[in-house]
DNA sequence: CGTTGAAAGTTCTCTTAAAGTACTCTATTA
DNA sequence: TAATAGAGTACTTTAAGAGAACTTTCAACG
């Protein structure tokens, strides 16, 4: 189990490493990170060197490497290009690698699988699954879980205006409600969506 | 058997748990409870450790896990309930799980990222993610990536008519395509789709 | 090709704040 | 009276950081 510390380290490090190929430097963590001395950020590389999430390629300078790759690997897919329609795929050069964790998860977060066709101009269809990070506020254009009443929840986009708050269905067929603020409360925005086939 | 204040702190501890990684401190679960002593609280979740509820990963801070089943990697987000329009969030009952590493990851798959609207009508948007299995067999109905005469890629969704391909973009502004199969590879089958907000 | 000095890595020690542990004492209640 | 619940005190351990002193690596230079 790693400490505070130990997790923003590896974190730093391994957002290096996907996108620069190589690690930073002892001393460029510490300036990402704000702290200090180096020997405090060797003690900590060496204890996640120890705990198996790092090893050390030889003794070169930015010679850190990514382990574990059993446990990290598998939310990590390639990132092989963009494909358009009529056109060869585009490499991508900036970042190869999605981490999915990142995108997705983290605290506070939950899953819903929607019901219906109220969002489906933006994308969102009867049976996706929508991550929810839970907050009481949210920004105009946002998707949100909001509950009407304290009894009906619902998935619509945020439009505040005043005092009136204004929750659209992304479905030319729908026509938008507005409420007084009151009657709103907001449980959480959408953060992501994903869908099987 | 527990008794009620160890119902209430494995109970507080489990909720931390699942929604922040890792377990709170003593004294943060004394806050949440109302507890003034971390005392208390101590031979509480000591004894609850020692009834097999809890495990302590060595000596750490925050160091607290579930014992069992629970104890998860974070991959996984609760599966809420079920949302619609008006109504309220559907609980679904066995406290379902989504696991994004087995939906979504896996051997031989990788990422592109869509470019253009050529399968707006499947929920699959300009700047959305999607994830391929490398495959050259694919069925009738299947989102796939197709080799256009070894030059073009493109996202179609696939019919098989004899010796035909059609290629049908889910875009009624657009028109399917129809090739003889010779001049197609298929290059992988559409298995998830991922939008980050 | 070897020298050399700056930059990077390593190994220490010291320090502080916070967290965990182990008690004792008390109150309530069945 | 025994089980449950709580306050509080004293002590130990850990996390986190600063920084000095040392070794190693790398690249520029003659």
């Amino acid at each position: 189990m790693l400490t505070g510390l130990e997790e923003k380290i590896l974190q730093c490090i391994t957002r290096y490493i996907t996108q620069n190929g190589r690690s930073e430097t002892l001393d460029e963590i510490g300036q990402l990170l704000e702290i200090k001395s180096k020997g405090t950020i060797h003690r900590y590389v060496k204890s996640l060197i120890d705990k198996g999430h790092l090893q050390r390629s030889g003794r070169n300078w930015r010679g850190l490497r990514l382990a574990g790759e059993k446990n990290r690997r598998l939310t990590i897919l390639p990132l092989a290009g963009r494909i358009a329609a009529g056109k060869p795929i585009e490499a991508i050069s900036e970042q190869y690698e999605i981490n999915f964790s990142e995108m997705l998860l983290g605290p506070g977060r939950y899953v819903l699988e929607v019901r219906g066709d109220s969002m489906i101009d933006a994308g969102i269809l009867d049976g996706d699954l929508v991550i929810i990070r839970e907050t009481q506020s949210a920004n105009n254009g946002d998707i949100v879980v909001a509950l009407v009443d304290n009894s009906e929840a619902t998935l619509k986009r945020l439009r505040k205006k005043g005092n009136q708050i204004e929750l659209i269905p992304d479905n030319q067929s729908m026509s938008p409600m507005k409420y007084s603020a009151d009657r709103i409360n907001i449980q959480g925005v959408v953060v992501g969506q994903a869908r099987m086939y």
